[in-house]
DNA sequence: ATTTTGGGCACT
DNA sequence: GTGCCCAAAATT
């Protein structure tokens, strides 16, 4: 009899196995409905040998109910999703569960009814039906999108179908996209992009495993160089991946993809329309969709025929998912390219230390872009001495970086200030009582937004209105915003330059892929001086006007203990210094600090980014941190304060004594309260030999907890709170 | 995770 | 004996 192992969607059950009922057809890979019980679970048939098993009895299985009408998951997707459960110590099904992140996918073809004008008339016009018709012109989608579209409600639009000017259409939701032309516009590359290019489509044309740094400097054309090996890959009629690490970039690549490839490419990202997701999900799993630029859950996509990826912006921290499988998408991407035997482009103008490391141990071949693309000159970095050039009272920009904006705003030249802290101050306490606004949920203060009149927690969305009294002793007129945000810099600017026309750019203000596109369109029409932004102005911008970056506060990420501070900080204000200059007119940058001195600060002021990099590896070589040595935390949580701090003793009652592995802890974690959640967190810090993942789960395995605690496993961590 | 089972206990 | 609650076991 046929039996089969299958991998089922539900975290606390291993792989059970079935019965294939006579006449139908499975192979490893399968995604199949499996009965559980009363119920029936999707489940993905797998090869039995490489998934532990037990051993019930052929007469005892139960049969499958059906096999779901998509393909079956690639060996190399399954061999993927195997090392990604198996080295960041989650289990399969969480993983596999990533992959078929689509669960209308999964059903067979469909169909969605959209709307277009007729050209006829409604009997009786109004206000609406005219705005309707006129903005609906040319336009088809389903009556909530056109609804959007016109700015009137869906009810408009009903009776507009039901006198017969709208029409309906029936569309199948899984219909194929436009298709990307590898030939549709010629490449304009310098000399080095040029080299650079024909090296990477010799890899794609090559058909095997080949990892790639691409370092090139800001403003180098990155993009347009790895487009080339990308057209390889299409005239190949094989599939290219784009990761992005922001969705608010996506706009300005979007842009430039559509001029080279004369269509836009498929995206994907969490936030999504089912049936979005739907199309887009298919269309990769059965090859016709050509390009997938996405957020890093792309990775998991069921694609057909891989043939390059590209990680843009390699070195960027929101690769790696902090909730849930805490995976790294810079390596797991190199991981599936392994798999698939194809090329991987790491991209960055500020590579992490591991991605450095690798291309010096020769794992990885770098390729270099050292110089801007025509012929601009990188920036001109100066720092300024907060102990020395005080700003005024409840002021924060010494005067030179005032003046440094006032002559761009008379040359009719742009600004941007980089601080990354959203809001108007990060704290607000009482003058009378000292009483401070904290959440009530997290170990942290309430920041105050004044553009909406709330404090609002950034761990986890708890929000208040501000008050006018103090909530403890009842003085009214007593609260104080403690420290700078973007909110109040911007109100610094207005202040001292009146004149200026100020832009926050921030999550909150740019929030969507059209307002992100309405602020790019008015910087680039010269109706915003100055900008004051958050990390996500850091990258992706392109504004020839702009000659002036002030980083606020460039000791800010020095703070926290965080084990990648001094790199963070680099890329970090490398990224926002590499903003200025980008056209004909050279840039200046300006760095606050009250630390001069410190070695980072001098690399950046300096400009010598190998001085900085030489000695952050050897400050990582000397702390056994990565690439050297391995970092894990495991952070163990409950609603229950006293239920969590004994989970976590149990835990430490149980650690494992391994030479070369040091385990600290347990202690409560910097955000002791996060969500609700209580929190206890152990560090473990081991040598490159020891098989970290193998002792972690042996460790944690045997442990028994009460229901409400969880214990969540972080490897190689960025973030340590 | 969800469902079923079985034990202990109060009530009839 | 029956109903009810909760913990433990099973789910292929």
């Amino acid at each position: 009899m046929n039996r089969v192992r299958c991998l089922v969607f539900n975290a606390a059950l291993g792989p059970l196995d079935y019965k294939v009922p006579d006449g139908m057809m499975v192979e490893p890979g399968s995604v199949v409905e499996c009965p559980l019980g009363p119920r029936t679970i999707v489940g993905i048939v797998w090869e039995a040998e490489r998934l532990p098993g037990s051993e019930v009895p052929s007469e005892k299985l139960r049969p499958l109910r059906g096999v779901l009408p998509v393909p079956p998951l690639s060996a190399a997707l399954r061999r993927l999703i195997e090392w990604t459960a198996d080295y960041y110590v989650a289990s399969l099904a969480s993983v596999a569960r990533m992959a078929l992140s689509s669960g209308g996918a999964l059903k067979g073809p469909a169909s969605i009814t959209e709307y277009r004008l007729t050209g006829g008339l409604p009997e009786r016009m109004t206000p609406q039906r005219q705005a309707a018709l006129e903005a609906l012109e040319g336009e088809q989608a389903t009556i909530r999108e056109l609804a959007g579209i016109a700015g009137v409600s869906e009810g408009v639009l009903r009776g507009l179908v039901n006198q017969g000017a709208l029409e309906p259409v029936q569309v199948d939701s899984d219909r194929p996209y436009d298709a990307a032309r590898p030939d549709f516009a010629q490449p304009e590359l310098s000399e080095d992009q040029r080299e650079v290019a024909d090296r990477l489509c010799e890899a794609v044309r090559a058909k095997s495993f080949a990892p790639f740094l691409l370092d090139g400097v800001t403003g180098s054309g990155k993009t347009e160089t790895y487009f080339e090996p990308m057209a390889e890959a299409l005239r190949r009629g094989r599939q290219v991946l784009v990761l992005l690490p922001e969705i608010a970039l996506t706009e300005n690549f979007l842009h430039r993809f559509e001029e080279r490839f004369g269509a836009a490419p498929v995206v994907w990202h969490s936030s999504l329309k089912s049936t979005e997701r739907r199309r887009a999900w298919r269309n990769v799993a059965s090859g016709a969709a050509q390009v997938v630029v996405g957020a890093r859950s792309a990775l998991f996509l069921p694609f057909a025929s891989l043939g390059l990826i590209v990680v843009d912006e390699a070195h960027e921290i929101s690769f790696k998912q902090e909730d849930g499988v805490r995976y790294n998408a810079r390596d797991v991407a190199v991981m599936r390219a392994h798999f698939e035997q194809v090329p991987v482009v790491l991209a960055s103008a500020t590579p992490a230390i591991e991605s450095l490391q690798m291309a010096e141990s020769g794992v990885y071949e770098k390729l270099d872009l050292p110089s801007r693309f025509g012929g601009a000159q990188l920036p001109s970095i100066a720092t300024i001495d907060l102990t020395e050039e005080k700003p005024g009272a409840g002021q924060w920009l010494a005067h030179r970086l005032v003046d440094g904006i006032e002559e761009r705003l008379a040359r009719g030249e742009q600004s941007l200030l980089f601080l990354n802290r959203r809001g108007y101050a990060p704290l607000t306490l009482c003058r009378n009582c000292g009483f401070r606004f904290q959440c009530p949920n997290c170990s942290a203060w309430l920041v105050e937004h004044r553009f909406t009149q709330r404090l609002a927690c950034h761990h986890c969305g708890h929000e208040t209105k501000q008050p006018e009294t103090c909530p403890e002793c009842g003085e009214p007129d007593c609260l104080v915003a403690c420290g700078p945000g973007v909110e109040r810099i911007a109100d610094e600017v207005a202040e001292r330059l009146p004149q200026a026309r100020v832009f926050v750019a921030t999550s909150d203000t740019l929030n969507s892929p059209g307002r992100a596109a309405e602020f790019i369109a008015q910087v680039e029409a010269g109706a915003i001086d100055v900008i004051v932004g958050t990390q996500l102005v850091t990258k992706g911008f392109h504004f020839p006007e702009l000659t002036l970056v002030g980083v606020v506060d460039a000791d800010l990420g020095l703070e926290g203990g965080d084990l990648r501070a001094g790199e963070r900080t680099y890329q970090q204000v490398a990224q926002v210094a590499g903003r200025a200059g980008r056209g004909a007119k050279p840039g200046e940058v300006l760095l606050q600090t009250r630390h001069p001195e410190a070695s980072v600060i001098v690399a950046l002021a300096a400009g010598d980014r190998d001085a900085f990099y030489e000695a952050e590896t050897e400050a990582r070589r000397h702390a056994g941190a990565p690439p050297f040595g391995r970092w894990a935390s495991i952070i163990v949580s409950s609603e229950d304060d006293a239920e969590a701090r004994e989970a976590a003793h149990r835990i430490g009652g149980h650690r494992p004594q391994v030479e070369d592995l040091v385990i600290f802890g347990p202690a409560p974690a910097p955000m002791a309260l996060l969500r609700g959640r209580y929190r206890y967190r152990f560090l473990i810090n081991a040598r490159r030999n020891v098989q970290l993942q193998a002792i972690l789960r042996r460790w944690l395995g045997e442990i028994e907890h009460p229901p409400g605690v969880r214990v969540g496993v972080d490897i190689d961590p960025y973030s340590f709170v």
